[in-house]
DNA sequence: TGTGACCCCTAA
DNA sequence: TGAGTTAGGGGTCACA
């Protein structure tokens, strides 16, 4: 057969010799995934041997014989243990320059750490022997999330035949995949094939669980389609044992790729994991897969023992979970990365996105009651599993999750898997390995470079000049720092070290103003500038796919062009910090502090120029300038909502202003345009991004505001309270119309403004959701389900635990009976700010404003005025003042 | 009351 | 023992 799949993820089997039987070690590479006529698939693919590669550590010139005595050397590891056999030498570039490079067969993957770990006490060089052997599948064949191949059909899900099916097992196979279709093929029939939306399909599961017992009350699950669109919900009662047995037997009838839930990596797969644990007892191997045989291998015994992408859902310390050939994808850690939410429960997350669906956020059954609650209604407790197993996929729906990770498999050529839960250095790799490998660069080892000493210099910031300025036009780089890697030609293979000896024109190089010297391009172009050029030429193709589906309105196309976009944009800027890394294999020290030095000279010099020119730069940060226009400063700023109103019906007064005010946006445009033209250089390209009618800051980095009237009309806010999270709803809400007072530049009305929300937070007027703080909590979980504040050991992460908020808040929480997972934002109340440290209360979910905490409206006023006095100060009135609620100034306090 | 260590979170 | 980076503001606590 023929066919096309999106990859979900892959692993291997080791073939060992059949009794009497005489043959080669084999390795098998099972790639499991969905077709795009919505097949579910496995692929048994064969051909590919596991390697590393290997080089000599000394002297050696290109013209150089072989040695007698390397010769002897290379014999001596053909004979070791599990080598299968030594090709080569092939020539590689490598750090020290180009050398002879062996490629080391081994009998199967698992062999090559100790391998490697031999050859290098023995002086050898290792390059590429730390890449999982289905990586190099991915690298090898320059596969990538989707892939054509043609091969046999071995099975399928309504064929007939026993586990063991002979013609699963003559193909490599270890016995009947829990898939639609089963297929032998080999690497040379395996090709890459453009994106395409993969129609997986999603299981999404909840639990509600007995406090007391631990136990399993109930649950539910609901599958979507994504190629349909179509869903359906099932719940589940009974005996535990019958309730997971069901659940197991949904997984697989209904054949996920992904599994969701909301907060499922720290709950209810761990819970399933125990309960399996504690059930099976007795049972043995079968009551395992029975219970909680979620994967798409065969149900034998065997496949319990895997460490990884077992038949059984498993997890590595705090790792994300994972099984063979599905991937586990928790709607909690999605919408935290997605959203980045004030607060991370269900209920609030679902508020957010679906603030008018009152079904979807309404808590009628007490969680922290659950035994109560089952014993006395457990209908209802059925019917909230059921919506809260199908709210996780409204939201992945939402946020766009799947389809985002989709095209970051794409763009990186990974399988979905890593793409969802791989580190960002694992999407580098895969394309740098493969371009390396194309261009006989040898790879190096994770970990093999020198250790980087310190930080390194990053950005530059400008003072902020504090106050209000009117028009200021925003220019910034457009991706400065992969700009400058491509510019200046950055890469671990273009560095030049001491003399530039081999330099064909030694005058032809960059150097960096660090003094780090790079060969120019026409000699050696690096890795990482063609493989960055490659993506902003691809980024420039989606933009143009994305406005031509816009015209056409192909709702579809729009969406694919633009995660597809998105993701090349987040992937060309993942290449500077991963470089700047101190670990990652292809990286010096010189490379990260090359790249922020030429930054710093670019936006400095550039700074420098626009002011001798005349135009004041009030602000600057890594890649951007805020340029004082050149235009009358009583041009109108910007237009009431009555004056708004007035322009409607007609006033000339109003138009007249208007007009004004549009004749000075124009200007400012004409001005920023032709700036950013002016000082754009080569790579280097300056933009002119907004326009503001008006900048203002209390004087602080990284802390300002601006009316934005150009590309649109827009409030911005920069680090201020209201962006962060650790703030309390009232403070944000009171910052806001702050600000927007501070625009129109009303000072008298910002202040009575200020000063009336500081006098309600001290009365205590103020409801208490609204003064309700969250904070992040680490700590490491000792034991699960978490029970004591013993379960859970905060010194790993905090020098003083009790003496952060969070933590004690935290223990609190798990004293309560609601858990504790690590990194999770707790919410709390400051109940007395007197005490040392300060007295909090736990703020719960189910609470509503009518609950007897209260809290501490001293502390709260006094945090508002802080925060709040930093922007009154500039029209007079500090926080002290605002306290006060009048100014306790005279005549005899200045200068005292 | 001031200061430094520690921590969280954001801008880029 | 896992792994993108640095710059920066500001809150809390402990202690002088």
């Amino acid at each position: 057969m023929n066919g096309r799949m999106g990859v979900v993820s892959g692993r291997y089997r080791s073939l060992s010799d059949r009794a009497g039987e005489d043959t080669a070690p084999r390795t098998v590479i099972e790639l499991f995934g969905r077709m795009d006529d919505g097949r579910s698939v496995c692929l048994l693919v064969h051909g590919l041997r596991p390697t590393f590669e290997i080089a000599p550590i000394g002297q050696w010139k290109v013209e150089d014989e072989i040695a007698p005595f390397l010769k002897d050397r290379l014999r001596s590891v053909a004979t070791m243990d599990h080598v299968a056999d030594i090709r080569g030498p092939e020539v590689k570039w490598t750090m020290l320059g180009q050398r002879p490079v062996w490629t080391v067969e081994v009998e199967q993957p698992f062999h090559v750490p100790a391998l490697r770990k031999a050859l290098k006490s023995q002086s050898w060089q290792v390059f590429s022997g730390d890449i999982p052997f289905v990586n190099r599948l991915f690298l090898d064949a320059d596969l990538g999330a989707h892939v054509a191949f043609s091969g046999e059909v071995v099975d399928e899900r309504n064929a007939d035949g026993p586990l063991l099916k002979p013609s699963v097992l003559d193909a490599g196979g270890g016995g009947r995949y829990a898939v639609d279709v089963t297929v032998v093929t080999s690497v040379d029939r395996l090709e890459p094939t453009p994106p395409f939306q993969v129609p997986y399909r999603i299981l999404s599961f909840d639990l509600e669980t007995s406090i007391e017992h631990e136990t399993v009350l109930c649950a539910a699950a609901c599958i979507e389609d994504l190629g349909s669109g179509k869903r359906h919900s099932i719940p589940y009662t009974g005996t535990e044992p019958e309730i997971l047995e069901a659940l197991t037997a949904t997984v697989l009838e209904h054949d996920p790729d992904i599994i969701t839930g909301y907060n499922i990596d720290n709950f209810d797969l761990p819970r399933l994991a125990d309960r399996t644990n504690i059930l099976q007892r007795g049972r043995g191997s079968e009551g395992s897969i029975a219970l909680f045989g979620w994967g798409r291998a065969p149900p034998l015994e065997t496949e319990l023992k895997r460490q990884r992408d077992a038949l059984l859902p498993k997890r590595q310390s705090n790792r994300a979970w994972n099984l063979a050939g599905r991937v586990i994808m928790d709607t909690w850690w999605q919408a935290r990365q997605a959203l980045n939410p004030r607060r991370e429960t269900l209920s609030f997350v679902a508020t957010l996105l679906f603030p008018d669906d009152e079904a979807k956020h309404k808590m009628d059954v007490d969680a922290s009651k659950m035994d109560e609650e089952w014993a006395a209604r457990p209908e209802e407790v059925l019917t909230y599993c059921v919506r809260d197993a199908e709210l996780p996929l409204d939201i992945l729906q939402a946020i766009q999750a799947v389809r985002r990770k989709e095209a970051v498999a794409a763009v990186a050529k990974v399988p979905f898997e890593t793409a969802a839960n791989g580190s960002t250095s694992q999407l580098i790799d895969s394309l740098v390995i493969r371009l390396a490998d194309q261009q006989q660069v040898a790879v190096p080892l994770t970990g093999s470079a020198e250790a980087k000493e310190g930080q390194i210099t990053g950005g530059y910031v400008h003072d902020v000049e504090k106050g209000l300025h009117p028009w200021i036009a925003v220019l910034d780089f457009k991706s400065m720092y992969p700009s400058i890697m491509i510019g200046h030609n950055i890469c671990y293979t273009t560095r030049l070290e001491g003399s530039l000896d081999d330099v064909e024109q030694p005058d032809n190089v960059h150097r960096s103003p660090t003094e780090v010297v790079f060969r120019h391009q026409d000699e050696r172009k690096g890795l990482v500038p063609f493989l960055l050029e490659d993506l902003m030429a691809q980024r420039d193709e989606h933009k143009a796919a994305l406005r031509a589906a816009k015209n056409e309105s192909d709702e579809l196309a729009v969406g694919f062009h633009d995660a597809m976009q998105y993701a090349v944009k987040i992937l060309m800027n993942s290449f500077y910090g991963v470089f700047a890394s101190g670990f990652y294999r292809f990286t010096h020290r010189d490379l990260g502090s090359s790249i922020t030095a030429w930054a710093r000279q670019n936006i400095k010099t550039i700074i420098a120029a626009v002011e001798a020119e005349g135009h004041g730069v009030v602000y600057s940060d890594t890649d951007s300038i805020f340029v004082r226009c050149p235009i009358d400063a009583n041009a109108p700023r910007m237009l009431s909502d009555d004056e708004r109103e007035a322009v409607e019906k007609g006033d000339t007064a109003a138009l007249e202003k208007r007009d004004a005010h549009l004749a000075a946006v124009e200007e400012m445009v004409a001005f920023g345009t032709k700036l950013a033209q002016r000082y754009s250089k080569d790579a280097a390209v300056l933009e002119f991004e907004k326009g503001l009618s008006v900048f203002f800051s209390h004087g602080a980095k990284k802390r300002y505001i601006g009316n934005v009237v150009w590309p649109a009309e827009e409030m911005l806010i920069r680090g201020y309270e209201t962006q962060r999270t650790d703030s309390f709803p009232y403070l944000t809400s009171t910052m806001r119309q702050v600000f927007r007072f501070a625009l129109a530049d009303q000072g008298d009305q910002l202040v009575e403004y200020a000063r009336e929300r500081v006098r309600a937070l001290k009365q205590c007027t103020v409801p208490p959701s609204e003064v309700v703080l969250a904070k992040s909590c680490k700590g490491r979980v000792l034991r699960t389900p978490v029970k004591s504040a013993d379960d859970v050991d905060f010194h790993k992460d905090y020098t003083n635990p009790n003496s952060m908020a969070q933590v004690r808040v935290a223990k609190q929480r798990i004293e309560l009976g609601l858990g504790f997972t690590s990194g999770m934002k707790v919410s709390f109340l400051v109940t007395d700010a007197k005490k040392r440290p300060m007295e909090v209360a736990p703020w719960l979910d189910t609470e509503g404003d009518g609950g007897e905490v209260t809290y501490d409206g001293l502390f709260y006023a006094e945090r508002l005025a802080a925060a709040v006095g930093r922007i009154t100060e500039i029209f007079d009135w500090n926080a002290k003042d605002l306290m006060a609620g009048n100014r306790q100034r005279t005549l005899f306090s200045f200068g005292t």
